[in-house]
DNA sequence: AATTTCATGTAACCAGTTACATGATTCA
DNA sequence: TGAATCATGTAACTGGTTACATGAAATT
């Protein structure tokens, strides 16, 4: 009985089809930006990349086309798909539970990052408002954890408690003024 | 052509390690601490936990005592041996990098967090130094880049590296502060 | 001509996930 | 006695790591 879900999707994977869908691009290309820039919390080796991209194009969800017609090893570009639109707007669009808060917090970086041009600021503003939300609780969640054993833990052990508490606090505030960027009117864009 | 060097050790074999060196538990009690307690970011299920106990123990650095002696599944009480100690001191006091600080931010918080009574209040505080030092150096960088792309990033873009900035200048300014907490003298105890 | 960079690949390995299984003990 | 919890295990799978390989184009 295997999961017959197949919109799962790592956050390596999620990574290469949101560049991808900025605009069509070579595996070196995902390197060179995994490489190179702030992006970079990501894997640029061959061994994750190229499988990935097979994958994800035996999903559907990415098409390749061989540039060069002569040679055997074409750079090949990748562009995105319908259904690789749709999986990403899906994608996006998970309401953050609180799992996502403790475990997969540079997804939900990532799914922010990609999310305005995918799924328009409305889904955006909504996103980061449940962002706010989630962290805040948690860190009083923690704060409350740490009253309670305030006494018992070692001055390391309390500190590092405090590190995660300040750090979903930062989350909070950080969601926060991205929401009234989001509303100062720089741009007026009303679409969806 | 293996890599002999033994001494590596996935964050999960650290974190039990880190455990079993302030008191001897189960995998059982193990499971529970990753479960209920801020250190819920490690995985709790039994296929993470009692394969990565039999990994440690069959490399000598925990041993594991059969306390109920009839039962063939008796409950396993796991304590550090020297050779574990030694294994935990190493990775404990490995400088800091600045690939810790992009890829490994979770393991470095860990480290702290065992290290006072593992290593001594002096190393703990050099450790704080070059921990503020990295996440300052790596903050500004990608404020470098900020200022260089800005004009150049949609909005969602740059808040999402604005967040990386600001989550790194909150790293540091932990550190700062631990770093006094830790000097202040709550409790003078001024071995190693 | 030699080196570097572009560009893609793959084979071996490994740790962690999911899902299921099992037996012992405690409690209602 | 039946349910919940304690306690440990394992089989199948999967995605990412390391390390190596290759071949073409650009640069020196």
């Amino acid at each position: 009985m295997i999961k017959p879900d197949t919109s799962e999707l790592s956050t390596l994977s999620l990574a290469i089809i949101g560049l991808v869908s900025q605009k069509p691009c070579s595996g070196y290309d995902i390197r060179k930006v995994f490489a190179t820039t702030p992006m970079g919390s990501f894997s640029s080796s061959p061994g994750a990349i190229y499988p990935a991209l097979k994958r994800i194009e035996r999903n559907g969800w990415i098409r390749g086309k061989t540039s060069d017609q002569k040679s055997l090893r074409g750079k090949s570009i990748f562009s995105l798909t319908n259904e690789g639109r749709k999986l990403l707007q899906r994608r996006l669009l998970r309401p953050i539970t609180r799992d996502d808060v403790i475990w997969r917090m540079d997804d939900l970086i990532l799914r922010f990052t990609f999310m305005e041009e995918i799924v328009g600021r409305k889904s955006t503003l909504r996103f980061l408002k449940e962002y706010r939300q989630e962290t805040e609780t948690y860190a009083a969640s923690l704060a409350d954890t740490l009253e309670e054993m305030r006494t018992l833990l070692s001055t390391s052990a309390r500190l590092a408690l405090e590190h995660g508490i300040e750090s979903y606090r930062m989350n909070a505030k950080w969601a926060t003024r991205s929401i009234t960027e989001f509303n100062s009117p720089t741009q007026s864009n009303p679409q969806n």
